[in-house]
DNA sequence: TAGCGGTACCAAGTGGTACGAGGTACCAGG
DNA sequence: CCTGGTACCTCGTACCACTTGGTACCGCTA
């Protein structure tokens, strides 16, 4: 599938989320994770971005441990303010995606 | 629901796309529509855009006509070029929107 | 021990897209 | 004549994913 990186805007910041919020992780394996999931063209540079955004905005805490095979990695958990966003995310997507649908099949 | 705009980027032009394949109309009755879909916020800036990107780009044929209550309207039908861009949305849609819906559903 | 591939992070700049704000103009009714 | 609805457009802004390039740690192997 090529090219959705248009389509990804605004809802690629709610995919970390919810990978963070279902376990402790760090950006290289999302960037992985993401990949398997279906978003093969998703790079780290991109999810470097975003996790630095989730940082600024205070949506996440952060925990840097050493890894035994390459640098050290920097967890990623998600605080109650995360929690909310990622509420409010699926919301969003529920509500949107339900329209689009909608449209899709024949309008009314 | 509030602000929608990031998620909407990607697939506001697939739904102009879907709505002038449906019938042949102008830009200010797609407002209305996109409106009473659920898309509350979007405004005829926007939708202007898009025609002219459409246009621009060479999916639409474009008819001026008279209208009895006011300016003149810019009509809107897809051409060959643009079906063939609405069937590839859907399709980035359906892909998009499947691997987002599993995300969600846990995982796997 | 030098080099390579995998792991892991980050920064600066680009391009596309929706939106905000403002302007023009046609028309009917009070 | 003036307001409100219809109908079009332009310019600038903000945001986001992406591109490119760089740093650095580690184990393996030639």
């Amino acid at each position: 599938m090529d090219d959705l990186t248009e389509m990804l805007k605004g809802t690629l910041e709610g995919c970390v989320l919810e990978i963070i919020g279902g376990e402790e992780t760090y950006g290289y394996a999302i960037t992985r994770r993401l990949n398997e999931l279906g978003f093969a063209d998703v790079v780290e540079g991109t999810v470097y971005t975003i996790l630095l955004r989730l940082e600024r905005n205070g949506l996440v805490q952060v925990t840097k441990r050493p890894s035994e095979v390459g640098p050290p990695r920097k967890f990623y958990a998600l605080n109650d303010a995360g929690r909310e966003q990622l509420a409010t995310f699926w919301a969003k997507w529920q509500y949107v995606s339900s329209r689009i649908d909608r449209l899709k099949e024949g309008g009314r």
